[in-house]
Parts: structure tokens; C-alpha cells; sequence
DNA sequence: TTGTATGCGTTATCAC
DNA sequence: GTGATAACGCATACAA
């Protein structure tokens, strides 16, 4: 189908420089004990030759493909998409790849990924959160196989981690709106099968409206896909109530926008007459009217720690790996107190 | 570093099954005449052994990876990650992984990444637009590496796209603001440098008004990194001026974004005293105080369509490809006339 | 339809 | 420090 070029290959590069294979390999690799002298020799050979090292001969030979696999949820929520981009720039600093695969919160779906990539032979695996079937764990331990999971906060000795709780920055979020008089809340929450972090942000809403006795009544909680249409939708769930909240704890960024413009569009004023919370703290959220009280996900901070971790672990350094980052609220002007004027 | 554990390999389950390597080869690739029952024979000792054929050396004799390189800009605009998202989707169809690069608009860096990814030994290449140095098409060549680049539409023979015009619907939508009676028109673009998506966008405002003999001056032409809190400094900018528009063009719905937050913000109503435009179609878009007028850019479609084709490339089919898709203008409230109460 | 034998382009283990 | 040479694990042309 293409033309069959003659491709320059090592040997060649040797002939030229007229020194070993195992010598030119060796340069290449910057390998120790190379002298000055052979190096140039060598270097300048490869010049000459225009030669470019065949990556799939080097993965056989070294058992190392250069490249990691990164397991997503999805690359539509653009907070995924944010770590993945610092991740991918921080690993081309160590002179990595990344191959991704979006499993849609399908834990089977996620385990097949992962068989495909190791088939692949990355070199490494980063995980998002802790739900995952067991065959991944089992998976990764029989090909002793490097790996790393992020978004979330477990001190797990068996599973590596770097990333926040998602649980008590929910407690606090909660213990805000109950600080400014709210009574009524309700809580917007993802779906939460196979996903940890909206698991660990629901249960943090209810911890703590449960110790203050005012949790949410079942109507009051609802969940929903995520995208801003699904928090319009919960919206007007929510105020069709006979009891509708006087606050919206929502379990992300993007729902929240969807509750906040689904208010705006019925006039409604926030925070005086409904306080809304988000998690995530995308761009958008402090240029809302009113700017959105969220959490700042480290999602960049994420994603650099995530990539020299993970290449550290591969070059045999067996570090601890758990770490906690750190995940602030930022208190905006979409939360305050309930007008008092009814 | 690993416990080495005895792997099992293809002769191993040839042994098993009483057959030939090669038989076993023929099995895994699903090649033509094999018979039934040698089939069954080896799929059965593939299952008692559970082997798992090495991605590696497969890649190294059979020159394929099973995995293509998709270079984009950046994958913190969500208008990529919905992109990849669908490609990477509709790639594992075809059994196909991808591998991932940014580039930030830095065409040196492109270039940079595309070697890297070509010497992993990709089977394919995605690349955005139409904007790339010399070396790429030449590396592309000179490696007969099958390739596609999308988001633009050039009837390039050299350049086998997938995309949509970025002028037309940018002349409609100047068009729509003057059909409006507005008159002084303002333009918030990208940087065009190494993005030719921009630099359309930008000249389609510009040829519109023109020919309305209404082109803004150049003070009313703000260039502005992508970001939300850049489109509140061109808004910011636009109106310190004497004479400030009465509508604004902008390059892609995020800066309408801050465009239009920075006017709520200062109590501006829109589209009474200021109309925006938008370009993308972003979720949000739609759920805007008020909707966003835009255009809807078909990156889902983009996704899935550029799977395909590359993989029919790929395949040996060298189908023309020049594919042009719909970018719909979407008429929302945040354009309207000019309220003449003044 | 199936088996045999060789090639894929490196790396790494030895010697020297 | 440097050079032979044997892996690396599979695909495929060719033969049968």
C-alpha cells in the first residue's frame, strides 16, 4: 500500500560509525561507561543517517513501551479533561506517552479497557477513584504492573493514591448552608454506581445534615446524570416540591450551573431566595451571577503529581503514595442567608 | 523489580493444542481459511492457559500497533475533550487504542510530538486543522503514514480532511447583527498564530462587515488567549472605548461566555444594549442568561467520523475524503435590535 | 487447510 | 569501555 522506503536501522548507524550495535544501542539509551569519543562518533553517524530508533523493537527487546494508560470515566467532563492535560504534559517531561480509554462509569467496561492496554504493554496505569472491579487489583498485581489512583482519598497500602477527600469539603459545604439559617436543604447528586467520589460527596451532605437534624426527606435528594440540561432538570424537580429547599447542595460544578440558570430563568434571586453549592470549581463557576460557592479540585495539581509518582514508581521507586491534596472551599456569593422578608 | 512470573506464550498454547504456531497466529488474527475445528481447539487451550498474546511483539512483526496518534492543542477546551472522547469511543470499536499529545498552539511542539508518536510506531494520525509545519506533511510522506486532520475544510488533496467551514457561518452571524441594524460591531477572536480555525473565524467577520461597509476599526478588534476571565478583559476593554459596540463577535463560545458575565456583571442587559455572539455550541451555551447565539460546532461528529475514515485508511482504503460537515448557526436571545430608547 | 522457518529491529548478557 | 550474539514473542512467506 505505501512505498516500501528503506528504512535506516541500527545496524546501519553501526557501519557508519564504524563501531558495534551494542555500542550504538548503548548511546542511544545514554547508558553508563559510553566514552566521550564513541559518543560523537556514534551521534554523528545518526545525523548523517537521518535515523529514528523503531519504538516497537525497542518494547520488545526492553519490555518498556514508553507509554502509560490512563483509565477515564469520560473525557466530556471537563474537569477529567483538565487532568488529563497537565498529566499529558507533565509525562512528556520524562519522555512518556499516554494512551487513554474512557469506560463511562462502567466498571466492566473499565476492566476490559485495562486488559486491552496491558495487552498493549504500558508501562504504567493511572486509575480515577477507588471503585473498580476486583480483576483490575487482581490484574495489576499479577503483571506487577505499576499503577495509581487519583480523585481520591483512601489510605488503602494496596492501593496507591493521590488525590482529596470528597467527603469532608461535602461536610463543610453542608455545614455552611446550615451556618446561614438553612433548614430545608436538598442535595443534586450523580449517579453514584461505580463512583466513589459522588458516593464520598452525597454521604459528606448527609453526615452532617443528619448531625445537625435537618437531612433531607428522600424527595429532597435527587439523582441525576451528569450535564447541565440533568440539573435543570433537578431543579424543577426540586421546586415542584410542596416543601421545596430554600438551598441546593449539588454533588458538581456543572450540575450546579444547570440548577443556578434553571433559578435565573424563573426569576428567582440567589442566594436570597435559594442558596446553590457546587464541587469542582471549574473556570465558569467564579464568573456565574452570582459567582458559585464550590470546592477547588486540584485537577492540575493532580495531574503533575499523578505522572512524576507514576514514573517514579516504574523506574523501581516504591514510594508510599498515599497523598492527600488539598481540595478549599471557595466561598462565593451564590450562598448567604435566606431573606427574611416572608 | 516484579516477580518475574513464567508468561505464557503462543508456542506454549500451540504445544497445548497440538498445533502449529502458526495455526495459533491465524486463530488470534482471525485470518481466512481455518477450519472450524482447529479453531475451537485452540481458542480452547488459549482459555486453559489464559494467555494473553503480547501486544509488543506482535506490533514488531506485523508493523502495526493498533493504536493512533491524535495530536490536538489542548484538552482543557472541552470542545476537544468531547472530541477525543467520541474518537477514542468509536476507535475501540475498531479495536483500537489512541494515544494522545498537546501542543498548546505551538506548532514547533506539534511537530515535536508527532515524532515522538511516530517513532512509538502509530498506525495513524489525527491532527487539528489546517495550520502545521513543513516537516509534518514531509514526516507523513515520507513514512506513507496514514493520516486525517479535522476541524477546518480545505479541498486539499494532500490533506485529507474532516470538518466544517469556519468562515460561512461567521459571515452569517455578522450578517445576523447587521440584518439587526447593529452597526458598531466589535470582534473578541483567539490568537490566529498557528490556528487556522481562528484565523477563518476572524476573516468571516471581517469580509461580512466589510461588505457592509462597517468593519471595525482596530481598536474594536481585541485578540485574547482562550479563558473565561479573557473574554471578561475584552469586554472590559471594548467598553472603555469612546465609542463602544452594540455587539460583539466572538471567536468561540467561552469568550462569549466571559464577554456576556462581565456585562451581567456590570448590570448590561442583553440583548437591549448589547448583543454576543458565541462559536461552538458548548453545553452551557443554550442554558445562558440569556440562551447564547452560536454556532454548533459537530465535534461528536468530528469523533466518530475521523474513526472511521482513518481506519479505513488504515485498511488500505484510500477513500477521498474531503468531508464537509454542518456548523449550524443556532439563533438564541443573546442578539437581538438595539432597544432605540436612546 | 496447516506446518516450517525465517524475519521484525532492538536490548542485554556475556565475554574481552 | 567495547564487541559478539542470543534473546524478545509473534507474523508470515513459502512449502506441503
Amino acid at each position: 500500500m505505501s512505498k516500501e522506503v528503506q528504512r535506516t536501522l541500527l545496524g546501519d548507524v553501526a557501519r557508519e560509525a564504524g563501531v558495534s550495535t551494542a555500542s550504538v544501542s548503548r548511546v542511544l539509551n545514554e547508558a553508563p561507561h559510553v566514552s566521550e569519543r564513541l559518543r560523537e562518533r556514534v551521534n554523528s553517524a545518526i545525523d548523517r543517517l537521518g535515523y529514528v530508533p523503531d519504538g516497537t523493537a525497542r518494547a520488545l527487546a526492553s519490555r518498556r513501551i514508553g507509554a502509560i494508560g490512563a483509565l477515564v470515566p469520560t473525557l466530556d467532563n471537563p474537569i477529567f479533561g483538565a487532568m488529563i492535560d497537565s498529566l499529558e504534559q507533565r509525562l512528556k517531561r520524562h519522555d512518556c506517552r499516554l494512551l487513554i480509554a474512557t469506560y463511562r462509569y462502567d466498571l466492566d467496561d473499565e476492566l476490559q479497557a485495562l486488559r486491552t492496554l496491558v495487552q498493549q504493554g504500558i508501562d504504567g496505569v493511572v486509575l480515577i477513584g477507588h471503585d473498580h472491579l476486583q480483576g483490575v487489583q487482581t490484574l495489576l498485581q499479577r503483571r506487577g504492573l505499576p499503577f495509581l489512583s487519583c480523585w481520591h482519598a483512601e489510605d488503602d497500602p494496596d492501593w496507591p493514591n493521590i488525590g482529596f477527600d470528597n467527603t469532608l469539603p461535602a461536610r463543610n459545604l453542608a455545614n455552611h448552608l446550615l451556618q446561614l439559617g438553612h433548614r430545608r436543604l436538598a442535595i443534586v447528586s450523580a449517579p453514584t454506581a461505580g463512583n466513589d467520589r459522588a458516593r464520598a460527596r452525597l454521604e459528606g451532605f448527609l453526615q452532617e445534615t443528619e448531625a445537625a437534624g435537618c437531612a433531607p426527606p428522600p424527595e429532597r435528594i435527587v439523582t441525576v446524570e451528569y450535564g447541565i440540561a440533568e440539573g435543570v432538570l433537578a431543579f424543577e424537580t426540586l421546586m415542584g416540591l410542596d416543601a421545596p429547599p430554600t438551598a441546593i447542595l449539588c454533588g458538581n460544578d456543572t450540575l450546579a450551573f444547570g440548577v443556578m440558570l434553571a433559578a435565573q430563568r424563573v426569576g428567582m434571586r440567589i442566594p436570597d431566595e435559594l442558596s446553590i453549592t457546587g464541587f469542582d470549581d471549574l473556570p465558569q463557576a467564579r464568573f456565574m451571577t452570582p459567582p458559585l460557592t464550590t470546592v477547588a479540585v486540584p485537577a492540575n495539581e493532580i495531574g503533575k503529581q499523578v505522572a512524576d509518582a507514576l514514573i517514579a514508581r516504574i523506574s523501581g521507586e516504591m514510594l508510599p503514595h498515599h497523598q492527600l491534596l488539598d481540595a478549599p472551599l471557595v466561598f462565593r456569593e451564590s450562598t448567604g442567608q435566606l431573606s427574611t422578608k416572608d
